[in-house]
DNA sequence: ATTATCTATAGATCTATAGATAATGC
DNA sequence: ATTATCTATAGATCTATAGATAATGC
């Protein structure tokens, strides 16, 4: 039944990827340690070996999920080198990050749930946002960049939850491109 | 043990404004009915006779936060006749509104878990945004008042979201200020 | 000898229902 | 007679722990 520590190691990777997904989904409190684990291949059990709490495990996936976007923003910004906003603009104001929670922004996902949460979740998501922010900062041709970049996350943000709180599909469309349109004069200016 | 209609109705609504603030307080899934009921001075017992289902309550208390929020926004309009917007910038974009979950924005504080909801959430949902929509829409003196209604809104919902789910004040204060500042020029343009 | 994982379970909580009670409304 | 609320409970689920097991690591 032991595992090599290694193999113990890649474990906890697995189920730091999969509550980094499945949070997104379902929420915090919408998902059970018992599931979470099933999704990793284990038991409730091994839990408490690798994670000091859920609330443990949640500042983990939280980090883990910020980590990926963060990492998806600049996959994005290389595939459209010289307009770099560009890319990330089509896939983070669309429709289809608009439906995929799972593997779509954490702060949209999570935000409500992590403003509930301690401080290490916090922190994550902090780290996170920065990460975002110095992103934007570059690419915002300005001297008054940092607040440039802040206005524009909160937009980017904003505009994919409240896509998302409505039912009318063409009313969230209207979200994405009004947000699109004002990110662009924003950072041209 | 009976009570009369009109008091049934009174208790049906004392129920809905107390969920409307446990619910943005702490999530959809982080009160549950026994608590709720007794925040309205009644027992879980006499929940199902008023409300078909927890659900049915969160559509319900949603619907409710919205109207409650938008009437705040016109509030803050009437005391500033003139700049109608600076009054709700004043109160939503700052540092009061990031602490204040219970009697704050609704998209805000239960967006990430209203985009996991059932069609009805979202229904209450979308009509207070368009409630917001329409007062911002009449506050930006443009011809394309319509998007630039929904960029402002997504600014000031992001602003707001980013501001609590990082732990530095600092931070959280420049993404109001930021947004403030953002929303101030898309409106005067 | 140590330990990562397993099965099993404690104890709390959750939504929803059942049946009793006592007041309303006809 | 009807019914809004109460107490009590069913049945599911949740987090966390206990003890057994079997493989690792010294």
């Amino acid at each position: 039944m032991r595992v090599s520590r290694t193999q113990a190691a890649e474990n906890r990777e697995t189920v730091i990827n999969v509550a980094s997904r499945l949070f997104r989904e379902r929420g915090f409190d919408g998902i059970g340690l018992k599931d979470l684990m099933k999704g990793a291949g284990l038991t409730q059990g091994a839990f408490y070996k690798q994670f000091k709490s859920k609330d443990d495990l949640a500042a983990q996936a939280s980090r883990r999920a910020m980590e990926s976007a963060a990492h998806k923003w600049s996959a994005a910004t290389a595939a459209n080198p010289g307009k770099p906003l560009d890319g990330v603009i089509s896939f983070y104001l669309s429709m289809d990050h608009r439906e995929e929670k799972m593997d779509g922004c954490p702060v949209v996902a999570l935000g409500s749930d992590a403003a509930r949460q301690g401080a290490e979740v916090k922190a994550s998501f902090e780290a996170g946002i920065k990460e975002y922010l110095d992103m934007l900062g570059g690419w915002v041709d300005e001297d008054d960049s940092g607040n440039k970049a802040m206005a524009v996350l909160s937009t980017m943000v904003g505009a994919v939850m409240l896509s998302r709180v409505v039912n009318n599909p063409d009313l969230a469309q209207a979200f994405l491109g009004a947000a699109a349109d004002q990110v662009r004069e924003t950072v041209a200016i």
